[in-house]
Order: C-alpha cells, then sequence, then structure tokens
DNA sequence: CGAATAATTGACTGAGATCAACCCCCGTGG
DNA sequence: CCACGGGGGTTGATCTCAGTCAATTATTCG
C-alpha cells in the first residue's frame, strides 16, 4: 500500500462556498462583539448581511478600493496584506472563522489600505458600513468589546514591530509558527498541525524575511526535531524547543 | 553679539508640572473623543480627573504594572516603549498633548504591556480604568470616537510593520522625520522644527535600527541641505526631497 | 508519467550592526 | 568667565546576518 498524498491538511476540493443558515446565526451569536445581545437582536442584525463564497486565491477587495464594507469569515482562511514597490509582500494578519475585516475601522479613511485574498475556498458574510455603523449606534455594548479587539490587534501589531526591530529570522519564524498553532492548531499524529496550507513565502512575507531565509530557519528546526513539514504544511512536535527559540534562550 | 545656545528648542527650564483649571477643561472637550459632548457633560467628565506633574525622563508607568489607569497628556511629550533583553528599546509612539495612553484598552490584560515616560516636564491627566470605562457605558458616542483613534493607530502600527518589512534604515529615517514634523512640527527660522528633544537614539529606537546608523543617515541629509540639526533636535528644509526618499523614488 | 510549482541548498554579496576612537556641545562650578 | 567633564554625535574599520542569484530536488496534480 502506498500513501497517494503526504499532506496531512484536509483538503477542501469541493468547498461548500455557502453557508447553511443555522451556521450563520451560530457564528453571529459566537462573535466577541454580539455575546452579550439577545437572540432576537442577534436575528435581526443578521438580516443586514449577505452571504459570499470565494475560491481559493480569490480576491476579496482590494487596496485602493472604497472601504464600503465590514466582513466576518464564516469558513475558511483569509489573509490580509500589503504589497511593495518591489513585489514583496507584508502579511498582516491570517484570519480564521469568527475574525472580521474590512473598511470599517478606517473610518477617516475612504479607501481599504491592505488586500484581503482568500487563502482557502471561503465563506463570508458582509455589511456595509453604513450599516454596521448603525448596528453600532444602537447597541453601544457591541461598540465597546469590538474596542477590545481592535485593542488587541493593536498589541500584536505592537508586537510584531518589537520583534522585527529586536530578533533575528530564525526567532521571528519561531515565534510566528507557535502564534498559528495557538491561533489554528489541531492535533494530529504528525504533531500539532498549522490547519491551513502555509508556504514558505507566506511565512517569509509575515516574518519580514525570504522564502529562502524561513527555508533555512525551517530545515534547521526539522533537523533538530522540533518540526514537521512538507509542502504548504507545518506541523509542531516541540513547543518547549521552540518557545526557547522565541523567547532568546 | 554672541549666540550663547545653539538649540532652537524652546526648553521650558522652570516646569510649570500643573495645568490651569480652564486648560484642563479645553483639553478635555477638545479631545477627539470627547468633541460630541455637551459642555456640562465635560465638565462632570472632568471631575473624575486627576494631574499630575512629571520631570523629563521621570516613568509614569513600567511595563508589567497592574493596569489601573487611563492617561492624556495635558502638557509635554510622553514616550511609549518596550525594551528588549539586550538593552535595546523599541519606540512605541510619541505623544503630545491631547493624546491618551495607558490601561485601558489592554482590557483582558491585567498589566501594562509597555512603559511610559515624560519625555520632557509633562503634565498628565488620569482617571482609573474603572472609572473611564463608566463613562464609555454612559456615553455611547465616546467609545465609537475611541474605537476611530484605535482603528488609526493599528493603521500606524501596521504601516511600521510594513516599512519595516520592506524599506532600508535611510527610508524609514526619512519616514520617521516626516510623521513627527507633521505632529509636532513648529515653523522656525532653520525649518520645520520638530518640536522635542530628540536623540539619535531616540530615532533609532524608532527605526528599529541603531544611534550609528540614522548618524550616518541624518549626516547624508544633511550634507544634501535637507535638515539642520544639532545636539537633540533636528530642522527639516526640504520636504519634498524627503519625501521622495520616504517613497523610494 | 510529466508539467508545474514548492522547497532546498550553495555561493556570493551587501546593508547595516558592532566596536572603537574622537569631537563637540552644553551645563556646572570654580 | 573660563576650564572641565559628561553625554550626544560623528566617523571609520570590521564583521556578520541574511538577502540575492542560481541550480537542483521534491511534491502534487492533471
Amino acid at each position: 500500500m502506498k500513501a497517494r498524498r503526504k499532506t496531512p491538511l484536509d483538503i477542501q476540493t469541493t468547498p461548500p462556498n455557502l453557508c447553511t443558515v443555522d451556521l450563520r446565526l451560530r457564528l453571529l451569536a459566537d462573535l466577541p462583539f454580539f455575546a452579550g445581545l439577545s437572540p432576537a437582536d442577534v436575528a435581526a442584525i443578521n438580516q443586514h448581511f449577505r452571504e459570499v463564497g470565494f475560491e481559493p486565491d480569490e480576491m476579496i477587495y482590494l487596496a485602493g478600493d472604497p472601504a464600503a464594507r465590514m466582513f466576518v469569515v464564516a469558513e475558511g482562511r483569509v489573509k490580509l496584506f500589503q504589497s511593495a514597490a518591489n513585489g514583496r509582500n507584508v502579511l498582516l494578519n491570517l484570519l480564521a472563522p469568527g475574525e472580521f475585516f474590512g473598511g470599517l475601522f478606517s473610518l477617516g479613511t475612504e479607501a481599504y489600505v491592505d488586500t484581503a485574498q482568500a487563502q482557502t475556498s471561503a465563506c463570508i458574510l458582509q455589511v456595509s458600513s453604513d450599516e454596521f455603523r448603525k448596528i453600532l449606534d444602537r447597541h453601544p455594548g457591541v461598540a465597546i468589546r469590538v474596542l477590545e479587539v481592535m485593542a488587541q490587534r493593536l498589541q500584536a501589531a505592537n508586537e510584531r514591530v518589537f520583534l522585527l526591530s529586536t530578533s533575528p529570522v530564525e526567532r521571528r519564524v519561531a515565534v510566528t509558527l507557535l502564534k498559528l498553532a495557538g491561533k489554528m492548531g489541531r492535533k494530529r499524529k504528525v504533531g500539532l498541525l498549522i490547519d491551513m496550507p502555509l508556504s514558505r513565502e507566506n511565512l517569509a512575507d509575515m516574518t519580514g524575511s525570504t522564502p529562502e531565509s524561513v527555508s533555512r530557519a525551517i530545515s534547521q528546526f526539522q533537523k533538530e526535531g522540533w518540526i514537521a513539514t512538507g509542502r504548504m504544511w507545518i506541523a509542531l512536535k516541540d513547543l518547549v524547543a521552540l518557545q526557547e527559540i522565541a523567547e532568546g534562550v
């Protein structure tokens, strides 16, 4: 018997592209910032959301587009990035179901400053920025919870500035792997698998480095037995060792 | 007649350390997030603020302290930074009057993640996080405006990640100078003076570099006639040229 | 099986960090 | 008023991490 595929990832060959109705309601109710609302309120808010399916690599919006909508990931993975003139990209965030993104929070700004792209096939809920603004006005508690999320993201961004300013590539890669595993790690036989297709280039765009340098770091980690990896996937096997690299022991 | 001092900065030798009452009210009313409130509301909110004076270099809070307070700069300059193990600092923000900082927005977090230090003598208004939280609950419009400020800061932090990931030191320094001048530039004979004491090391901490490398970039700019500089001060003379460097022409 | 794309590996190069010496302001105190 | 000392700034020499270029190998899909 011969293994046909080596990827431990569950590849969604037939994308659903549409979320079921109950998934929508459950999802909205589970969003951190709608958590305090009554089921009736959530149902009312649900009315304003429209759902859209995306193929892998499909663009959701481009930097510079008028920032007219706010989005919530229902299924799949979405990446937010900015492109540099020399062709290099900077990956700002990788989003999992339940996370929001889009133009709402650059309210002064009229256009998106980043680009959103489906990393896998994805189902996305969207509202117009105006409508979401009305929801915020109507439900003050929601605004405060959104504020908390924004505060966390600001903190994460500052941490990243710190890392880029002080740490070598190897450490930045280790930190990134641990963060990804914390967010979307699934226990598998090979280890704690980061549950999404992830290339060396993606990691380079996340760490301010290059695919080659990331590859060297990854090879090292694998040689030490701390991770298992293949084409487009990585699983962590020794979190403690990685943590030590991440913290610069 | 002989020039006694070469610094074009107005040095505050006798710090006031206390803000006058009308300054307080004017300041609070002018805060972006209290802008929509009635004078009576502002006066009521004012009751909850306490004012404190700081000497230059005095610490306002340390990373790790319980995040019990939220602050507003009334007068002076405040720097927020994080320290790395190797002794290097990363300067996260330089704040001017009207800007807020502190523990409020790491609501999940119990401790400050950064350190706040008075860069000049400064007058700071403070409220307990609990009290400010109540203000937010009572005035929903305020929460939304705070949200907007947070969104701007997140965007600024992401821009910084982008710069650190893609641009050489020279460009990062140019961008930083332009941003500082936009925020606290004053027209002087020497040029558009950045109105605060600012060392090469400060700039290094802002650009993820070293004092030596910043010095080399600055020397270059001066040789080209784009800036004028001295001990702890910088004035911009050719914004267009700097803009071109900043945008990578 | 073969084409396409991801990943690895090596050799070379260069931007910038580090180390070190020196200069120059500026406030202080004789 | 001037001499002094300390901290900020400059400049040069060296070294190193990681980016670049290029060739090869591995993996997946049609």
